[in-house]
DNA sequence: AAAAACTTGACTATTTTAGTCGGGTATATA
DNA sequence: TATATACCCGACTAAAATAGTCAAGTTTTT
């Protein structure tokens, strides 16, 4: 049960940029940089990122990209979205014989399922990016 | 993020085996037939159940398994921590130039996977067996 | 003009997943 | 005591997902 590197590697971007950006476009060599991150990479999730409005581009030199919300209105959970990460954790068999169609017939274990979905999305659903830098802040 | 199926069927096996056993040793074959499940694969997975003292087995023939604890005493972490499905969603980078030791040293989103884990292993840690059959119940 | 930086689709090696297979062993019951 | 039922267990494998890389651009600033 595990977050896949692109979500992971999206969410400690947007927080690098949240960071380090001082109102101007980080460029994705910047961030490669300091998170670590292999450069063609990035640029494969920021693709989804941009695709998503989550933010927009600047070309040329000096150029890089730029949060569209400020961190204190971006959710996690669109973060996730952007990347087809959906927090659908799991459904139950539907191919059964007594198959669970979610409504008249429901698998033992149905509820179950979807209140763990509820759980984890409600999580990234209240985050805020701001959310993350806060704890940093408090640390240093 | 998903659970992966071996950890779902066993979940779903446990609460058959809740449902439908009468103090009696529960055969994999019965739970496979009611619960589309490969029979060979709930083996598979049966072998780590009782590795993990989850469940006993009674060989021969009327023979099966039963459940050690009862329900109310089976908590859904114990379940997944037989099968190695570890809760521990994601780490951080280990290896980039800053990494991250997560004591003096930690990145910027270090906290926030913590918060996660925490988050979805006190969901399963406080979760019974008998809790999903509780849904079920009320449904019925 | 040249360099920095974004754009995009296609490709690929590795790992994980979701099983299957084969050949056991134990035991209740006829 | 024969035999069918059911657990035991390691090894194997096909398919999918993951985690990237590569190539060949385009745009914009200096």
């Amino acid at each position: 049960m595990k977050l896949n590197t692109k979500s992971r590697y999206a969410v400690m971007a947007l927080a690098d940029m949240a960071v380090f950006s001082n109102d101007k476009a980080v460029s994705l060599r910047d961030i490669s940089l300091r998170q670590g991150i292999s450069l063609l990479y990035l640029e494969q999730i920021f693709l989804r990122l941009k695709k998503n409005n989550i933010v927009k581009s600047v070309r040329g030199i000096n150029g890089g990209y730029i949060l569209v919300k400020s961190p204190k209105e971006l959710k996690i959970s669109d973060i996730l979205l952007a990347l087809d990460q959906k927090v659908k954790t799991i459904g139950c068999k539907k191919d059964s014989k007594k198959s669970c169609n979610g409504k008249s017939t429901k698998c033992i274990t149905h509820n179950f399922w979807d209140e763990l979905d509820i759980h984890i999305n409600s999580f990234f659903e209240n985050k805020k990016l701001s959310d993350l830098l806060k704890s940093r802040e408090a640390r240093i």
